[in-house]
DNA sequence: AAGTGGTCTAGACCACTTA
DNA sequence: AAGTGGTCTAGACCACTTG
């Protein structure tokens, strides 16, 4: 007896320190607040630079702060729920969703998309890009992938590309009687389109939500839509604007 | 003219070196081949071996390679798609799903969860522990918080904690009538003790589900669930055994 | 021009697994 | 004991934003 064998498991620094910074996070600092620079923190914490960004990572990964390369580290608001629930029923561009329209072009669609859209596997496809806005922040790009089967009215599309015939292709979705969705959620890193139209650097954390759209018996659209992971809380349901803590402290006893 | 400025955005080196490693594990291994270890493979490409950890991380983020200490790297499988779809209606551990209870001890819920649990700021509520196995691997680790009101009968509940008691508290709630359930997913970090269930290393990053189940016009229960974002796919829907790819890789022309 | 975070280096030691 | 990935250091330079 005697030795309480409190370093069976040594700690590592940067994981200490993220549990510290967190806790300061809470008592010390408002939303939106600047952090110190990441040199003098690191001085004030006698570490490394390198170790004290591996906390900070974490932290951002958690949504607790947010950092833009030549202005600073700031305190990130609560993460904000962001519907993609199956209650929103109804075919991409349906009146009143989030989505606004960028453009369309027409490509050979990756292999993962293609196989999930009957096996159409070298023909080209419509591709529509989107961008979800909400309060003010963009917090997903999409890439919508439709068949030339599912509009077949295309000489109704008229412009060759941009916004216009985006609107154009999805117009012609709606006119599809809409048999079922099927949606799946992973974590991925930014492309670097996305990453640009999210405000983020390429390789930033996301979570790609994938949709199919069925219609005459087979998949009419495939939808790969990428968040933000670090400020968006993917909700299913009517939870929206319910606001969960950005952590799960640990708090048990027996 | 002439300078076709192809260097306006110089490739940072560890998003390159990724790619290529990324077209590599396309072309030259197999799923579960041991790659070269780091030293070797940072002197092969002519990089510190920070920065080949760099690209390493973001393929392991990817769910394209597995690490682990003391053995090495290897090409991981396509990650498996796992159900947490409404499909799957009813409380949790009513026959047939995944779950395997593990304990059930007493305490005070976080902040946030008690914040769901209509209020009850300060009182001790059920957690039980369970664990998600699939095909053989721990896929998900989860915290039910059944408050004390949800299961009153618990004199039936004899166990004063462990497996046994964990299973009282969920036959209870079978009892009780669903009136729906809330879903939000959003990106976390494994806290210590979940890391350990799901046989990562404290930090990594997971998908948090947090699921309200409602019953007497309340919050009867909240589930918090954390999933490896390596390995797992969450879908919603039919779409369970598809292979989506890992990453969807960027094909597109005008 | 000054200050920020982002990238990169070349080394060291540690924790863990396997033989 | 040897080999692996995980942590940490102390520096350097770069890309970006702002006054």
């Amino acid at each position: 007896m005697g030795t309480t064998q409190l370093d069976t498991v040594p700690e590592p620094k940067y994981w200490h320190l993220k549990t510290v910074l967190s806790e300061a996070l809470d008592s010390d600092f408002a939303v939106g607040e600047i952090l110190p620079n990441e040199r003098e923190l690191a001085a004030r914490f006698g570490v490394a630079r390198a170790t004290l960004r591996q906390a900070l990572e974490q932290l951002e990964l958690e949504g607790r702060l947010q950092r833009r390369r030549g202005v600073g580290t700031t305190v990130a608001p609560p993460r904000v729920g962001v519907d993609v629930g199956t209650s929103q029923h109804g075919w991409p561009g349906a009146a009143g969703d989030s989505w606004q329209p960028v453009d369309c072009t027409s490509a050979v669609p990756p292999v993962a998309v293609a196989r999930m859209l009957d096996g159409d596997c070298d023909n080209e496809v419509h591709v529509v890009r989107r961008i979800r806005v909400t309060h003010g922040q963009p917090v997903a790009a999409e890439l919508l992938y439709v068949p030339a089967a599912s509009v077949l009215d295309l000489a109704a599309i008229d412009s060759p590309s941009g916004a216009a015939r985006a609107r154009g292709v999805l117009r012609e979705l709606q006119r599809l009687a809409m048999e079922g969705q099927d949606r799946a959620v992973e974590l991925g890193s930014a492309r670097a389109d996305d990453a640009k139209e999210l405000d983020r650097l390429p390789g930033a954390p996301v979570l790609v939500v994938t949709t199919r759209y069925f219609a005459h018996g087979g998949t009419a659209a495939v939808s790969v839509a990428t968040y933000r992971a670090d400020t968006c809380r993917l909700t299913f349901g009517d939870s929206g604007d319910l606001e969960i803590s950005h952590h799960t402290q640990e708090r048990r006893a027996s």
